[in-house]
Formats: C-alpha cells, structure tokens, sequence
DNA sequence: CTGGCGAGAGTGAACGCTCATTCACTCCAT
DNA sequence: ATGGAGTGAATGAGCGTTCACTCTCGCCAG
C-alpha cells in the first residue's frame, strides 16, 4: 500500500499505446467478473500474455481502473472541447448529453457500475473518480458560463447543483441493469433527456442581463 | 450451483430473529468490504460467532443478501401501503418519495452499489434484485391507478415508464458516492425532488375523465 | 430428586483450491 | 553483447467449505 510507484502520476502521462491496447482486451474480464472477481492470471490471459509480463505494464488492478478512467476522461474533454467550439454552446451541449445518454446503454454501464462500487473501499481509486468528476464539472460550468455570460463564481454559485445533478442523471442511465422488460429503453432514454432538458433550461433562462 | 436448499424460497417466510439480528451485524462489513471482498471468516467473526456456525445460517453470500433484499423489500410494501391508505394518494406518494430521497444519503447507497454490481455477474442475485424492482413497480403503479382513476392496463400503457425513471432517480440519489464537496447535499436533494415531481405532475394532469 | 439422553447452538482446525506477486530464465532486435 | 519483451513455475497467504467435536439445555424414567 505504500505506491512508490505511483510518482508518475502526472495527469498528463499520454498512456502509450501498448497499455492502451491491453486496457482494450482486459475491459470484458473486467465487466464479467467485476473488480474483486477478475484475477490477474485471467487479466493476464485475457490480454494475450503471461502473468510476468502482465506486471510489467499495469502492477495492481488499481493502476489499471486509473488508467481506464483517465482515458475515458480524455475523451470527455474532446468532446467539451467540441462543444465550446460550436457556434451554439446550448444547443451543442444539449445535444452532446442526449447522445451521451442514448449511448450509455451497452455495458459501459456495467463497468462504471464496478469501478463505482470499487471506489467505495479502495481510497486510492475513489481520489481518481472524485478528480474525474471534479473535472467533468469544471467543463460543465465552464459551458454554462459561456451559454449565460455569467462569470466563472457567479456561474458556480448559481449552477453548481444543475451540473451534479445533470452528471448523476448520466450515471443513472449508465448503471441502469437491464431490467427484465419492465419498461421500454429508449422511452427511458426519451424521459431521462427530458429531465436533463428541465435542467438545461433553467440554466439557459438566466442568462445575464435579461 | 443446485442450491437443494433453495426450496424455502417462499416471499413470505418470516426471517426469524436470530437471523435477522445477524444481518444487522454483518451490514458494515458488507459496506466495507464488498460483496466479493468481505470474506466468510469475517462475516463470522463480525456476526459475533465462528465460520462453522454461521454456515447453520447462511449457506452462502448470495442467501445473505437475499434475505437483505427481501427485509428491505418488506419495509418498502409497508410504505406503499401506507400511501395507499391515505385520504390523498399523490400527496403521501410524493411526500414518501421526497422523504425516501433526503434519507438515501447514508451508506445505505454503497450497499446497494455492491449489490447491484455483484447481481449483474451473480444470476441468482439479479433474480432477486428483478423480483424486488419488479414488485416497486408494481406497487408504483398501482397507486398512479388510484392517483388517475385508470384501469390497470391503462395506467401501465401510460406510465410504465414514469414508474421506472422514478426508482432510477431515487437509485441515482442512493448511488451518489459522497463527492469531495462540489455540490452541497441538500441542494442536490431538493432539485431531484423536483425532478421526480414533474414526473408526479405528470402522472397527475393525466387523469380520466377530465 | 437425579441421572442420562438427545437436540440444538457453537467451535475451530483442516482441506483443497485460487489468488497476487516474484523471479530466474529465454528470446530477439539492435 | 546488451537490454527490453516475454515466460511460467513457485511461493505463501487467504479463501470457502466441511466436520468431528464440545457445551448447555430441557425432559422424562427411575
């Protein structure tokens, strides 16, 4: 427990793509058998290499779930990028969540729905989780600022709940198990955009000086 | 895997106090370790009693959280039938949602992240899970019915999907793992207490006849 | 009153197994 | 020949599960 090999913690390390390649063949053992259920020889397997090797790449599970996260964080940011690109932050943002909602379906969910529930005892894990939810909400009032014209503490002083809400709403779907038939997905999906839209245009109604 | 024990399965045996009482004492460990990380030899010794004997109670994990599942249950049917029995039905529903949302906040939720982790890899878990979602559901619709003034198969044409989005909103508040300090809880508590309010009003504007 | 008996609660060492982790070793391109 | 990539048997700890055993009652025959 005492990670002296966890200086390289840079948030900026670019994950080579060796490591992104296993981290591409482990992800179903992960989403099978869960954190605790996954076994390094399994892992090790499942990446099409022996056990000795496997540790040269990734020394603990942790390591690996950080990997993971900082990986789909990335993309996050792409996409946020995206958005404060778009001629229409509102619109773009409003349209990337719907997507993200819609998506979020496959077991994406099942994995997330792992990871969270690792996190709840393994400190180490929860601080990544935390760092990436704490970023995900910096891009999000971030958008908000530039949809309402309401400066950086202003805008978290008004909006800080609409983006952990909206956040929480994404994960809601993302941890939905299917369940046995009880209500229709995409009407779910459908119900789900409406509430995040609910959200959306309260923070779109207020904008400054109107 | 065949389970001969399986047979006293009836919902309705009453869980007898001793085991009840075990149950009580193993929660922690539960929340602190996981499903797969909490091992038999300290359930035991937090149960107060050694592996042999705890074995007299529980022949596996998957029966503990059975039985966690189907007290939990039992609570839940107790305040849907309270609802039911009330002069206004929408009135005690949404108070209970509302008041079922604010008490989420304890590690009541990590439990149910484990649990709801554990069943998507665990088949027999996630029959029991289904079975108790499945049973809300039921009774979520039922008192939307009263609430109308719609027959049964009319309310579930309608609000099948209502009924689902609001245990996912109430799951959602449940799973939310407690964040660093972005977002003051409370504030969280009162906008997803208006989220599942506009599916109340919803389900409310909606009724026969008018 | 008493002695013995059986049932239920409780014990913990022992079994076979799987796990995470290590390490002496082999390849092979440079 | 050097060093990074890769191997897989070995180690020891910990796991779930079993089982032969003890302890403590209540009960009834004598």
């Amino acid at each position: 427990m005492t990670d002296p090999f966890d200086q390289p913690d840079q948030p900026d390390d670019p994950l080579r793509p060796r490591e992104a390649e296993i981290l591409g063949r482990i992800r179903d053992t992960f989403v099978e058998k869960g954190f605790d259920g996954a076994s390094m020889q399994q892992l090790a397997r499942a990446a099409g290499m022996s056990v000795g090797n496997f540790y040269r790449y990734f020394p603990s599970k942790a390591a690996m779930v950080k990997a993971m996260i900082r990986r789909d964080l990335r993309e996050v940011e792409e996409k946020f990028a995206e958005v404060l690109r778009a001629p229409d932050p509102l619109v773009a943002l409003r349209c990337g969540l719907h997507s993200r909602i819609a998506e979020e379906g496959c077991d994406d969910g099942t994995l997330w729905a792992e990871i969270n529930a690792a996190a709840a005892r393994k400190p180490e894990l929860a601080a990544v989780v935390d760092g990436m939810e704490c970023c995900v909400f910096g891009h999000l009032l971030t958008t908000f600022a530039r949809i309402t014209g309401f400066g950086p503490e202003e805008t978290a002083r008004r909006f800080t709940t609409h983006a952990a809400v909206a956040v929480m709403l994404v994960n809601a779907v993302a941890l939905q198990r299917k369940t046995g038939g009880a209500a229709p997905q995409d009407e779910i999906v459908r119900m789900i955009q409406r509430l995040t839209d609910v959200l959306l245009d309260e923070v779109a109604s207020a904008r400054a000086g109107e």
